[in-house]
DNA sequence: TTGATAATGCGAATTATTATCAATAAGAAA
DNA sequence: TTTCTTATTGATAATAATTCGCATTATCAA
């Protein structure tokens, strides 16, 4: 992929190493189309080196997104996602339920918002729209009573 | 202000008590138009009640967000910062040098993203949108390079 | 004024992430 | 190949933000 060619020119500009611990963690990301959590990488790369520590997962995100290979995204809960960095923009809406993410387009950010914002003279470098609430799975279930909300704080604000 | 009337309704129907910690936390909040963090409302606190404790701030927060007057926004900081909920919706620009918090509209969300969003089957609850960057005054202090990015990460990215 | 219990203060515990540092390994040069 | 420099790792301690546990205090209805 695109990813290995970037991967290997950054690593060739600035004196970086090619070493295991960086390809596994960077194929465990591109096999993956979920958005995983650090210690989800950590279990996923375990399962081929046992070895690796969870420091160096860290360490290698931070890395990959330094290059640009990598996105970080805090989705309302106290630890971030990963994925691979996209061509399309995405946003990100999460199920309060049962944490599923779900991606969508969001053209009219890119075309009306951002020039907007960016004619106030800022510079923008990252943009995140998160958008919490629950999916239609979930709507149903917890309208059923069947799957209790068991999932982090049902904020239902029925007041 | 209508928060009070709010706070005073909320706390008569659930089994709640006003004390003079929640009282100085909220008014710490409304009379501050900036986007304080725990820290820095446990700090105006204590100017008038040394013996507050950063847990009941926490706990304050927590109560007055689920009451509905206060929201919670995660900028991109491994902390959160906190305001009295508002009217209209708004979304946030944060400074990666000056870590400034410029807030900002964006009708066409409101308009055409939540409705297409919600046609989807999907119950939102909370929208929150973040543009990090470089506010007008960082940019020029770091192209003349007097005022050095002293602030977390300059991420700038000049490949 | 009293009594039930919600709320507080304090400190310990938790969670996610980062820093430290000796040991290891990548990869250029010999 | 072998060697040498040093980037990287693994293990663990440290940090930062937030939450928990619990004895004590304070609110407010009776």
């Amino acid at each position: 992929m695109s990813n290995q060619i970037s991967f290997q020119s950054a690593i060739k500009s600035r004196n970086l190493r090619m070493t295991n611990q960086r390809r596994q963690v960077l194929r465990v990301l591109e096999e993956s189309d979920e958005h995983l959590d650090a210690e989800a990488i950590y279990d996923l790369v375990r399962k081929q080196n046992p070895r690796i520590s969870l420091a160096t997962v860290y360490r290698t995100l931070a890395l990959f997104k330094e290059l640009g290979l990598v996105n970080e995204h805090k989705l309302g809960e106290d630890h971030s996602h990963f994925e691979t960095a996209q061509e399309e923009p995405h946003y990100h809406f999460t199920c309060l339920s049962c944490r599923k993410i779900i991606e969508f387009s969001a053209p009219e950010i890119e075309e009306t918002l951002l020039p907007r914002i960016a004619k106030q003279g800022l510079e923008i470098n990252e943009v995140h729209l998160i958008i919490s609430g629950y999916c239609a799975d979930c709507q149903a279930n917890l309208i059923e009573g069947k799957k209790q909300c068991s999932s982090p704080r049902p904020i239902h604000n029925q007041n």
